[in-house]
DNA sequence: TGAATACTGAACCATACGGTTCAGTATTTG
DNA sequence: CAAATACTGAACCGTATGGTTCAGTATTCA
């Protein structure tokens, strides 16, 4: 048995699931946004925006501050470094297997052409 | 209002934000295995370890087939190519972000060099 | 053939998700 | 001050998730 177990890849991964959240990002890479503003944006109540963007907050990729009544959100510095390291990681061994395979085939082709037909 | 919506994301992001399931990959990587031996790795019921497995069947990251009685799981050829395309796409955009911020603070303290003390 | 193995499917459970409405509260603005 | 704006919180709803148990079915082994 193995403990397998990282709650901020969870939280971040399961934040980008969902193609509203990935659509506020992708706004908030153009500029820092208020709730209202994503709320037009996506077609969403101002309480079904805020909830997203709550779960943002905890996955730690995006901020927000309230100034008077305005909210607003921004990238969080965290960015997605630790995210994006995971896929790496598994991208290159995904691909590592399949070139072994590939390796695999071509040695077994080689070894046809080492014997040729007598 | 822009409709964004990716499926395909959806289900493989959803899919890579529970441990568990990002320890199968992981165990995948070392080669193919069977629900009773991830059953046993990850101190689950098979029947937990099957769903987990469709889980990552659904978002293509896994296939599985059924030999005699034992079903077989193996990481799906599509890869993760898709994921790190848009974490890195994101994860640039986020830095350029914050660069843009330096780049202004860095031109503010270069106006200030520029005006020295009268 | 009978027992052991490996999985499968249905049912259930508690909790979380994605969304809404509705009734506030706090902050501008005229 | 009154009205408009911007958000907030609670409550609710239907569905999905992560897990279990239990009762099969299909295969393999002795």
């Amino acid at each position: 048995m193995v403990q397998y177990s990282n709650a901020p890849l969870d939280l971040s991964f399961a934040a980008l699931s969902d193609a509203t959240r990935r659509g506020i990002i992708g706004q908030l890479v153009r500029g820092d946004a208020s709730i209202t503003s994503l709320a037009d944006r996506f077609q969403m109540t101002l309480t079904g925006i805020k909830k997203h963007v709550q779960v943002l907050e905890r996955a730690g990729l995006v901020v927000t501050q309230k100034v008077g009544r305005v909210r607003t959100s921004q990238l969080g510095k965290r960015g997605l470094k630790a995210e994006a390291e995971w896929i790496e990681a598994h991208r290159m061994l995904f691909e590592a297997r399949f070139d072994a395979l590939d390796e695999i085939i071509m040695q077994m082709q080689q070894e046809d052409s080492d014997e040729p037909a007598r």
